[in-house]
Order: structure tokens, then sequence, then C-alpha cells
RNA sequence: GGUCUCUUAGCUCAGCUGGAUAGAGCAACGGUUUUCUAAACCGUAGGUCGAAGGUUCGAGUCCUUCAGGGACUACCA
């Protein structure tokens, strides 16, 4: 079987304004540098000095801490502050004034400094992301769902985070694929088909009306239901446990249709391509309800054999050996690993062959150094052994493969089992966050004389931006807990307040109608609620990177948040369109008008909407 | 047994490469709407950052030990 072909990708060349300007902060830290070296003949460099935010109890905006230097200028830390305080006012034109507190220098910029920014970056498009395509290509490979049952809320966290992660670093400039590889064959699609044989009496997705993923994971739980009935017979008559588990006529049953599967027998075959096409299109509507998709997909079943002339090039270069049995391994013990297995006595593969098969087909096809896997956790150990293997061999990648290990999703009652049914399943999640944001939105009677089909969007954008927003602002890397009882929040710091944040924006928007992008510096004060906002759109551009290098969306979340919250006090402290002073006006009005960007912008990067109205 | 990982308010989570008095949301209680969308805003209450040592000007953050969770450690994928 050919595998698809890779399609090609539109490159759409649009003209970004790049972020050419150096960074304030930088400036500041260059200019520190040479205070430091002026008064105390400290060599050190911009890039080695440390600026933080300003807490919020103070003035200024830019902190700079001089206890780590107080040896070195042997005076007090006040007195050092001082002294760098005084220099900067002179030698920085955007500094207004300085403050210090023990320690702690405390710098306030220039109000033109911040009218300068937001008169300029209003309207910029794209404003934060570097140039597309101006950084090395990476591929993503994600979701990886099994096709012998339906997606639950866990692989629902890692397609988000696998969409959410390409966006990001597309964002930061990466040229980034996405892939998926489709596991559909082994044990599992067995036990599915073994029983829709036996008890399926010929029910189809037409037939029960059933979304075919979901029909074949019912099959899936009948397997277990009735393996287990048989494990405990057998025990009764005094067999093992351990016996049992392998000697129960089901899973016999199942084993024997992997061997016929494998040796191509036409009508165990014809089973699974028909389950499999089943399963396809009940996935293809989850991805699309979800928003995610892929350049490419792979199918183990075409790639499970692959990775066998890897095994030989490691024989020859002498990185794998083979054991009596003709088994072929490798002795990671060096590295605080075991020994491994790569090939089995009978000269079958096992999972990391095929994965090292299928990481040499990847580069050949995109031709990718660096490669993200969107894995969960329990498999830490196994893309350790990947990366030695690959390592060993020299091979280009091999540096470049990252395991982007995310945490399980809990439930109160432990962890989701498909074959027992204690899952959340995504379809069902999905319509339940839709059904809360159409019940959320008919209580409020904002929406009234909206059409039908509008509103069933809006629902949708709500209910998944709702979902979307509390998968993703949790760290990937930690574990999350999901308690089905109490459902998900739209209030607070969730994602429909942010998308409420924007909608608020672009209703004043509207009733604005032109918004001049000239005004009077002269002529404007800066309230600290006005210079926090500004400071925040100001960041923005830091975000992206500082969210491209961990592959976290948790700290655009985090950031957006804030930004909401900001413009939500600017919102409550400040009257906009009946603002006499027609400059401050305008400059409130592009304040409104960037921050909606902004949260647009950001929820792209979330994959989720924006509505205009809520 | 070994390796990795987690533990912050009643609950769910932030806390950037160590910096000022540890922050949000939910839940609880109280307040704000004749004015641009109240899915909002403000306030009150809630903490020995799992425990104990150590490193230093300074530790939720780094190191060590311990306790308690979780994952992995298959000729399964």
């Amino acid at each position: 079987m050919l595998l698809p072909q890779f399609p090609h990708f539109k490159v759409i060349n649009l003209i970004f304004e790049p972020i050419n300007k150096r960074m304030i902060q930088d400036l500041i830290k260059a200019k520190i540098a040479s205070a430091l070296h002026a008064l105390y003949q400290i060599e050190t460099s911009g890039e080695k000095v440390v600026i933080e935010a300003t807490t919020a109890d103070f003035e200024g905006e830019f902190t700079f801490v001089t206890f780590p230097y107080l040896k070195l200028s042997r005076k007090s830390p006040e007195q050092t502050a001082n002294d760098i305080g005084n220099y900067l006012l002179t030698n920085l034109p955007e500094l207004e004034n300085f403050e210090v507190v023990k320690g702690f220098l405390n710098l306030s910029i220039k109000q033109s400094f911040w009218l300068n920014f937001i008169q300029e970056h209003a309207n910029t498009p794209n404003f934060g992301f570097a140039t597309p395509n101006s950084k090395e290509p990476i591929l993503v490979e994600y979701s990886s769902p099994n096709t012998n049952k339906p997606l639950h809320l866990g692989h629902v966290r890692n397609n988000l985070l696998g969409f959410s992660v390409s966006e990001i670093l597309k964002a930061n400039g990466h040229l980034v694929y996405t892939c998926n590889l489709v596991n559909d064959r082994g044990i599992h699609i067995c036990k599915s088909m073994y029983a829709w044989m036996k008890f399926g009496n010929g029910e189809t997705p037409e037939s029960t009306k059933i979304k075919g993923d979901h029909l074949v994971g019912k099959y899936y739980v009948i397997f277990d239901q009735v393996y287990k009935k048989e494990i405990e017979e057998l025990r009764s008559n005094g067999m093992s446990e351990e016996d049992a588990a392998k000697k129960a006529p089901s899973i016999v049953a199942a084993q024997e249709m992997l061997v016929k599967w494998e040796a191509n027998d036409e009508e165990v075959v014809g089973i699974w391509k028909m389950m499999n096409v089943w399963v396809y299109a009940g996935f293809e509507i989850t991805y699309q309800k979800m928003g995610v998709n892929f350049n490419q997909f792979y199918y183990e079943s075409n790639t499970y054999l692959l990775g066998k002339e890897i095994v030989k090039e490691g024989l020859d270069k002498k990185v794998f050996f083979t054991k009596d049995n003709g088994s072929v391994w490798i002795d990671l013990t060096e590295e605080g690993l075991d020994q491994k297995l790569v090939l089995r006595g009978d000269g079958t593969s096992v999972y990391i062959t095929q994965d090292l098969g299928t990481a040499e087909m990847k580069y050949e096809q995109f031709h990718c150094n660096r490669s993200i896997y969107v894995v969960g956790n329990e498999q830490e150990y196994h893309f350790k052994v990947l990366q030695q293997i690959a390592l060993k061999l020299d091979k280009p990648y091999a540096a470049g493969i990252y395991h982007l290990s995310y945490g399980m999703v809990e439930l109160p009652h432990g962890k989701m089992k498909s074959r027992e049914g204690t899952v959340v399943d995504a379809d069902e999640l999905i319509a339940e966050m839709e059904n809360t944001a159409e019940e959320t939105t008919k209580a409020l009677g904002k929406m009234e004389g909206e059409s039908e089909e509008n509103l069933k969007t809006l629902y949708h954008t709500i209910g998944m931006g709702a979902l979307k927003y509390f998968l993703l602002k949790v760290d990937p890397k930690k574990k999350m807990m999901f308690n089905p009882e109490d459902s998900i929040d739209f209030q607070g710091n969730t994602g429909p307040f942010i998308q409420y944040t924007y909608a608020r924006i672009r209703s004043i928007l509207r009733n604005a109608g032109e918004v001049p992008n000239i005004f009077n510096l002269e002529a404007i004060s800066l309230s600290k609620v006005e210079k926090e906002l500004l400071l925040k759109l100001y960041q923005y551009p830091l975000i992206i990177q500082e969210a491209s290098r961990d592959l976290s969306p948790g700290v655009i979340c985090n950031y957006v948040y804030e930004l909401a919250k900001n413009y939500s006090l600017f919102y409550h402290d400040h009257t906009i369109l009946k603002e006499q002073n027609l400059d401050q006006k305008n400059l409130r009005l592009n304040i409104c008008k960037m921050t909606a960007g902004i949260i647009k912008s950001a929820f792209s990067l979330l994959g989720i909407h924006v509505p205009e109205k809520m």
C-alpha cells in the first residue's frame, strides 16, 4: 500500500512588519551594564544584566536588583541603586524617573514612550509574530489515536496541545509540519473485531445510528466484559490468574485474528478495513469539532514493518547485539536505562523498531532536524530509548527528537480506562459544553433576534473556548484533575471571560466607527491602569517567544487572562466613547483596538475563536 | 528494588533563568448597573508553599534526606 502523498503547501508570504526595534528592556539592560562599568569598573554586558517587572505596589515598570553587585560596587544597596539611577537618568532618554527601595531600583518609563508605542503598533497586523518560516522547520506529531475506541478527554488534551504548540511555533517563525500516526493495527483492534463478529449481529453505524468510533468502542468494552468473565470461570476451576489471562477463549481468538491479519487473511482484513472506515468517519467529525488538522497521516499498518533496515544498520555498526535466540538488543545500561529489545527472536518488529523506521521515513519526507512528539508521560522511557538509539546511530535528527510529555487527565476516582467505560467521552463533553453555552446565553438574553445559525456557531465557539482554555491553561507537563460533577466554569479565569472581553471591545469599536491613529501626545495623561495595560500589550512578543521556548500554551493563557483582566479594569475605570478630550478618546480607542487584536491573536494560538457579540 | 515525576488557600491552578508583604479563579460572605455588554468590577475571609536540614545578602524556586501520591521498568502498542 502506498503512503498518502504529501500535499503541497501553500506558503503564503505575507509582509509582516518586523519588530526590528529593540525592546526597551534590552535598552535598559545595556545602559545598566555601561553604568556598572562607568561607576564601578564592573565588566559585564547587557545580556547578563537581569531586570524584572516591578511588583504592583511600587512605582515604575522595571526593577533592577543591586544586591548581586554590592561586593564589586563596595557601596550600600541604596547608594548603589541611586548611583545607577542617576546615571540612567542622564543616559537613558526614555527614563522618566526612578525610585530606590532598599536595594531595588525601580524605573519609570516616560509616558511618551508608551504613547509612541501604541501609535505605532495599534494597527500592526500580526503584532508580536516573527517573520514566517524564518526559523528552522519542525515536525510535530500528535493525536496518534487507536482505532478501537472513540476519543476521550485525555486525547482531547493531546490534540489541543499538539495543535496549539504548532501554532505557537509558527508564530515564532518556524515552518511547522504536523502529522498523525494512527495506531490502526494490533491486538486491541482485534478485540473489537472479535467481539463484533461474535455479538454484533451485523450492526453498522447506519443501522444503529451510532457514530462509527463509538460503535467500535462499544465492542471493545463488550470484549473486556466477556474476557473478564472467562478469566473468572477458569480461575474457579483452579487455574492461576496468569494462565487464565492467557488462555481465556476470547483472548486466544483475538490473538489468532492478529496472526491472520498479519498473514493478510482476506476475511479478517476485510472486517478490519470496514471497522477502520467507521472509526475514521467518527474521528473526522471529532477532529473537525476540535478544529485540528494535519499535514500528513501515517498508519501503523503501513509503518509497522519499517525499521528492520535500521536494525541491520545497528548490527553493522555494532550498536546492537544478538542474543542466542536471535533476538536483537541494545545495551543502554551506561545511559541509566536497561537492555532493550529492538527485534524479536522470530524477526518481527516491536514498537521501538517501528518508531525508528517511522522517524527515518519522516526525516526523508520533511527534512526536519527537530521533531516533537506530543505523547503522554507514560512513554517517557520509550522516547529516551528512541533518542539514545538514534544518537548511537548518528542520525541527523537524533538530537532534535523531543518528547513533549504531558500529564494524564485524572478523574476523582482515578485514571480513565476505555475498556472499563470510565472515560469522559470527547463528543459527549463537547456537546455538554455547547449546551451550557446555550443555556447561559439564553439566561442572559443578550442575543435575542440572532439567527439560529449564528447562535449555533456562537454556542460552539463559547463551549469549545471554555473547554480548550480549561485544558490548555495547565502546564502540559503536569497531570490535571477533571471533575465531571462540577462542570467547566464560564466565569473568572476561563475562555468565555476572555471571549467576553473581546466582544465588549468589539461593541465599543462598532459604535466608535473610524478610529484615527493620530493623537496629540501633549494633550494626554496616562493613568496607572492605562500604563499597565500598555505595558501588557508591549510584552506580547516576548510571551510568544517564551511560549515557544517552553512549548507551553499555558504561558499564552496566563498572559491573555492578565491582559483581559487589565482591560476590564481599564474599561471599568475609564469612559471611552464619551471622553471629552478627543486625543484621550483616540488613545483609548487605540488601546481597545490593540487589546482586541492581541486577544484574538493569542486565542488563535490556542485554537480558540472569538465572537463579535455574546 | 531501580529510574523519573509531583506535593502551594476548602477545590482547581499561576508563580519567568533564586529577589520586595506568596498570587488568580471557583466555592463563602458583603457591595457596585438611569452612563460604552454585570459572562464584569470592588471588598472580606482563607497559607508553617508536604516535613526536616543545607547553600547565601535573600529560597515556593537550587542541593540532601524523609513522608505521601503517580508513571515507567513486557519478545504489548
